[in-house]
DNA sequence: AAAATATCCCCCATTTCGGGGGATAGCTTT
DNA sequence: AAAGCTATCCCCCGAAATGGGGGATATTTT
């Protein structure tokens, strides 16, 4: 009868796992169950620990919490991992949401964000402070000034989906000589000529 | 000297408009220039109002918020929009934040949420509810559970970006043959017998 | 020992690609 | 009214890529 969330930390800073520790511990519905100093250590526990929610370090001694995430995924495929670090490049939150992270926190987080993140990804939520949530949003959005038209956009998106001029051609019922003259309108403005560069220079400037 | 952010509402509820006018008013360093029922009503004004920040409903007489997101980034592309809705469906969300939405709320938001995302997307940053927060983390993951091995994933995602399979056999230092062997295991595994359908299958699967 | 993986080889017909040269109709901007 | 852009369609060409078939070999993993 009572929502009890278990909860696992892995942080190798033994004074901010304790301040964790502290802090979540305080909340009513939470236990944290065990609290590791990195990965390496935790493994061996993590299944009989079957924590709702576990609170992962990246920078760690050993395998780092990047490393250990698809792993401690494949082990308790019903936890859900909040990465809990001091980088917020671009690079490392995306591996880290890519690799199934269910939220992305910096240590510069609040402690009632931390607990509201707790409580989220607990029910298959998503968190993310606002510096990640920058981040994520920024790697939305299109480039508004594009060069390419409609129909030449749509006509670059089908083809960086794999599709034949041909093939495209029949779906938007135009004639594949009508695709061939928009393509090589592509070409020109993008100032390529050949299918991977114009997909590539597209992607880079956010054309689609 | 004061940093100033100036405000406008365009929500065609009455009530909650000026629920958030008084709300936000009420933050020292905000002040709500204008607010307007509708994007249609507000257009010959907004450029006058230069705001910092746009609280834009999408549900809306006239033209909707979606439709008027990049009319309004063309007027004022300093200007920080945020989008403020009962609706939260991937498909809304997506289009918003490709359309160059700086935020994206759902209307169960907090009042101090609220405050937090102007403040946030003023400077540039990002800021959404954690119903988005967890469509758009979701969009992010992975399927871990691929049969792609790496190789294999490592050659479609450069088919997916269109390299020919003879220029990833130049960039991974391996035969054209190889990689076509790749390829065929691809297509046997993902049960397709084209490039494009491989692709298509891989996306929608997030094997890539 | 068996299975999976990554690497390489040959044959073949068909399709696609990219470059070149056009045209026409409609709509917008100047 | 002229110029420009857009979307549509047409022809020529050679080179490249594609997909299907048949293999092999060495290393790793199970």
């Amino acid at each position: 009868m009572s929502k009890n969330i278990r909860i696992v930390l892995i942080e190798d800073d033994d004074i901010l796992r304790m301040g964790y520790e502290s802090l979540l511990s305080d909340v009513e519905e939470f236990s944290v169950v065990s609290s590791y100093a990195s990965y390496d250590l935790a493994k061996k526990q993590l299944e009989q620990d079957h924590p709702d929610v576990i609170l992962l370090d990246i920078q760690m001694p050993g395998t780092n919490g990047l490393q250990a995430l698809p792993f401690i995924k494949k082990m308790l495929p019903n936890s859900n991992i909040i990465i809990l670090t001091v980088f917020d490049s671009p690079e490392l939150v995306f591996e880290a949401l890519t690799m199934g992270a269910g939220g992305y926190l910096t240590k510069n987080s609040s402690s009632a964000k931390i607990i509201d993140a707790v409580r989220e990804v607990s029910t298959g939520g998503g968190a993310m402070s606002t510096n990640v949530a920058r981040i994520v949003m920024h790697s939305f959005q299109k480039n508004l000034n594009s060069p390419l038209t409609k129909r030449e956009t749509e006509i670059l998106d089908r083809i960086a989906n794999g599709q034949t001029k041909s093939q495209i051609a029949n779906e938007l019922f135009i004639d594949q000589e009508t695709v061939r003259s928009h393509v090589k309108n592509i070409y020109i403005k993008l100032d390529v000529n050949s299918k991977s560069e114009a997909i590539k220079t597209a992607k880079e400037k956010r054309f689609i």
